[in-house]
DNA sequence: TGTACATCAGTGAACGCGCGTTCACTGATGTAC
DNA sequence: TGTACATCAGTGAACGCGCGTTCACTGATGTAC
């Protein structure tokens, strides 16, 4: 083997990351192979050594973009009680900060039309990913109210999107205050 | 003049209409001119008669979409008192009927993450189209809620975007019914 | 240690296809006489 | 009323472009001796 045994699992991962920040940015559909390719300092030509298709990596970009979510809100709410957890979720995930970044945010709230339009693979990882992230939220509630865990992220990311489409800062910063002080409220955490 | 004075205009209509629902099915980038020239019963060639281009097109249609969603939920909460109004809006929208139906349902809760990403006139069109159904909620609301309608809005949408996401039936269901008591109790119409 | 070789990650030209758009043409129909 | 004409909504071939995908090739690097 004349590489690192790493040096082609780390090209991949590179082109996964770019994938990841596209696909969010432009959507599947939006973003090229070659785009994505540039992006990661390489040539449309050699995408086929890592995935057999676009799907594939549409694919492996979501997993990405769930997961990079999935390991900030970890270590967010690392050590914090239940209550803090999910303050510190609802506070950063509905806020003004993620509505001016969909190529850095949740998928769920960047993608969510897009989605239904894609084919069964793209469609199960999202599903999958919305599942985790469910059962995470689920798991910061009071046991009575963990069945609301998916309506409750239904609102955030509701909010979110919305807000996106809002050109007016402040009328778009007041929606997503309202829309926390809702979940807290539904979450029973409310002040 | 050799055809009827409303001959052209009707054409356009259902062109526009063919379009509002393609659109919604399929997101603006995912139709193609022919095609929704085929679902009128024309051929292609005929398009740039009616419309400059394809973003004119996708301009009317929503505003046919939105225009659509407008005059169903006023034929529905015609002569209805404001709780009535409210209730009945909130259960047509959050439904599993709407869940299983974007192409005529509302374009927040189909196309929300296609649209930021469209051209200036698109995203205009969309933003008069969430303005409208904003008031439309507002002045349903007790005054001292009416500030909430947006915030209302993205949770219906936000409900019925992440419902389609999940392909379980019942667990959509399940997620729809508790947004819409969220809804109504927001409101100050639960029961 | 130095050299020839083998490997394969990555390159870049080329392909087929679908799309938005253009344009010369057609033919149905209203108007003029 | 009947016929020739003018209009223009609609047709369909053709265009340029971007995209996903293929493939013959390159060249950097690890291995064998």
């Amino acid at each position: 083997m004349r590489y690192s045994d790493t040096h082609k699992e780390e090209t991949r991962r590179k082109v996964v990351r770019a994938a990841a920040t596209a696909v969010r940015a432009k959507g599947p559909d939006g973003v090229g192979v070659a785009e994505i390719m540039a992006q990661a300092g390489l040539t449309h030509g050699g995408f086929y050594a890592h995935f057999p298709n676009k799907e594939a990596l549409v694919v492996a970009a979501l997993e990405e973009a769930f997961g990079q979510s999935a390991r900030r809100f970890a270590r967010m709410t690392d050590g914090l009680s239940h209550v803090d957890a999910l303050t510190a979720f609802v506070d950063s995930y509905v806020s003004s900060e993620h509505r001016a970044h969909p190529e850095r945010g949740c998928p769920i709230a960047t993608l969510s039309s897009d989605l239904p339009r894609q084919g069964r693979a793209v469609r199960d990882a999202y599903e999958g990913g919305v599942r985790r992230l469910i059962a995470r939220l689920a798991s910061w509630l009071p046991e009575d109210r963990a069945a609301l865990a998916p309506s409750l992220l239904a609102e955030m990311a509701g909010a979110v999107s919305l807000s996106r489409a809002i050109s007016d800062d402040d009328a778009a910063a007041q929606l997503l205050a309202d829309a926390r002080l809702s979940l807290k409220t539904r979450m029973g955490i409310a002040p």
